[in-house]
DNA sequence: CGCACATCTTAAAACAGTTTAGCTAATTCA
DNA sequence: TGAATTAGCTAAACTGTTTTAAGATGTGCG
């Protein structure tokens, strides 16, 4: 009855692999049963179950995924979406550490898809990723990168459940339509403002790229703490920087020709504050003897700075384990509310920052 | 006839698709119609092709990516496997994108998984993860990270393709039982060193851990050039080295106390020579006017050094696509023969090698 | 003994597609 | 004109699983 597979498997050669109806035959059950060994262990005897076990042993026999899935309706694989980014970041690839960590812990699978699209573009255009296009392939999606309104409308008009990141989203203001996770940039820089208060120093400067959503809300961060302790903002923002070196280099420049000069200097993030810690060893300036620096994200480079820096620490792996988290929860209750949950941010004590 | 579907959907609410049947009824065809217009364009009218082309777009239908794998015996899908790292280091993740865009450009899918696991455990008890438990899920595996014997044996007993990204292989010689793709150790500091030898230097010592394979390839590279122009070579190997930060610092002292003093040093990789500046930087000895530093990797930190790293690049998102195409041709010829593609690495010259 | 009931088990339906055998109608050719 | 071929399509079989309805068997009780 069953044809000859050879035909096409002699040029495939997809190896033949067992099927439930082997292991039925060859323990002498329905193939019900062995569905009911493999996953509800109830309704089934005792012999019936070891030998239907033992079948399985023997045959070496593995459910086929892809069946399985059609039924469950449900394909336990969640898309981590990167947008816009040149590279994987190793702050983008620690969430998606988290995002893996937690789901395989779920036996969840977790598939990596990079998009490219312009902030300009309308919604509709935006060409995305093959596994996005596909229907039944994924169950939800983790948005990492940086996120546009153009890319959330044509994230919605798919319909597929989805939980952004959302320390980058760009140009939508307390909309919220869809599920959120990040982190605290603003307390993040207002304790390390205040570490900085409280270890006496009282000019302090603010040096970062607030066009940047996400650093002006470190920036606004910065001010409150200012603003507390009665003291004066001073914000370097250089203009039309060339790279964040050359950012560096321009405040660096900025900050000394500053008089009086600040004792302390903020920054919007490690990067800046690596290119400005450069920028004053060149000139000669001692961090942290002359000027106390601190970072924010606490990237690899925070350690490897001599002295190591100072700075906010972002967990990113838990942000990516939330993320999966609550698109779990969103797949379980597609009901719920929609929520933003922000994690709070540690700020780490390490060399650059001088007690006066 | 057919069940109400509300009992459940109420709950779970996953969204009722489109089927193909559906289509098939709107458009006033038969279900195979529907799926020869999708697949093999052949065997299909003009009109017809455009009325099932019509229903499709008005039902907005996306035909079950599951559904259609299960018969294609094939998913299209495949696993990057990461082993053995603490977590995605810039260098893997560059190759997890080179797969991904390789992947992707052929409307392939790249799942990431973790693995952690012991070199000394016997190659049965090594827990891999639940997508490669799982059959039919995957194609093949792209495996990266360090890879010791006992997880090449365990991952050829699940009989599945893969392609192992040769140059953290680790304990297996020559030994060709598997698709490799790596890039060029040896030659790459031959290259370098020769570089060195060309400006002039004569006295050029080589610090890195050849307790490393793949340093221990680099080391031979720097041998090679050496014993080419009877130069002599001096390996600066501390021992017991605590963290890179350390081997830098004892490497820098070791260096420093020589007579005569080399005038240029080859390093193991990239965090070595980053380590080796910050040390030599705070004994006072300025790179490159005191001395010429090379690196290997073309890490980001690299272009961070200031002078910034001369270093061999290796072309890592090239490796990850290699891997990919390696790793589909495998899987259209399985009887193909086994082979290894080494790729070629390139020198950088940027600010830390001085001409004598 | 017969009935109700619980316990296993099986056959069949379902899932959402692909593939093939076979049918109809149109076309080609002697 | 009639037979052979071809194009275009449909219905049915198939993929490998889960789920359900129904059947078989065994047990407790009046």
């Amino acid at each position: 009855m069953r044809k000859p597979r050879e035909a096409s498997a002699s040029v495939e050669a997809v190896p033949q692999k067992t099927t439930i109806r082997d292991v039925a035959r060859a323990a002498g059950v329905g193939i019900g049963t062995i569905s009911r060994v493999l996953n509800s262990s109830s309704q089934v005897s005792r012999e019936t179950r070891a030998r239907v076990l033992e079948a399985i042993r023997r045959l070496g026999f593995r459910p086929n995924a892809q069946a399985r899935r059609i039924l469950k309706r449900r394909s336990e694989i969640v898309c981590f979406l990167l947008s816009n980014r040149d590279f994987l970041h190793p702050f983008h690839a620690r969430i998606l550490q988290g995002v893996e960590s937690y789901a395989s812990s779920l036996k969840h699978h977790v598939l990596f898809a990079v998009l490219h699209y312009s902030p300009r573009v309308p919604a509709e255009k935006i060409d995305l990723p093959p596994v996005l296009q596909e229907h039944g392939l994924i169950d939800g999606i983790i948005l990492a990168g940086t996120i546009y309104p153009n890319l959330l409308r044509r994230i919605e008009s798919i319909h597929m459940p989805f939980v952004a990141f959302s320390n980058n989203v760009v140009g939508t203001d307390g909309e919220q339509h869809y599920d959120q996770v990040g982190f605290d940039d603003f307390n993040g820089t207002l304790q390390a403002t205040r570490y900085l208060i409280e270890q006496g120093h009282r000019l302090i400067g603010f040096a970062g790229d607030t066009s940047y959503p996400w650093i002006q809300r470190r920036f606004d961060g910065y001010r409150r703490a200012i603003r507390e302790s009665k003291l004066k903002s001073i914000s370097i923002l250089p203009q039309n920087p060339d790279g964040f070196v050359d950012f560096g280099r321009k405040s660096a420049l900025r900050i000394l020709s500053r008089q009086p000069r600040p004792t302390a200097v903020v920054t919007g993030n490690d990067e800046t504050a690596y290119a400005l810690w450069l920028s004053l060893r060149r000139q000669g300036v001692k961090v942290p003897e002359e000027i106390s620096l601190v970072g924010f994200d606490d990237r690899e480079e925070a350690v490897l700075m001599d002295p190591p820096l100072s700075t906010v620490r972002v967990h990113k792996e838990e942000i990516g384990e939330t993320c999966m988290k609550m698109l779990l929860e969103r797949l379980h209750h597609p009901q719920m509310a929609f929520s933003h949950r922000i994690l709070p941010t540690e700020f780490v004590v390490r060399g650059t920052v001088l007690h006066l």
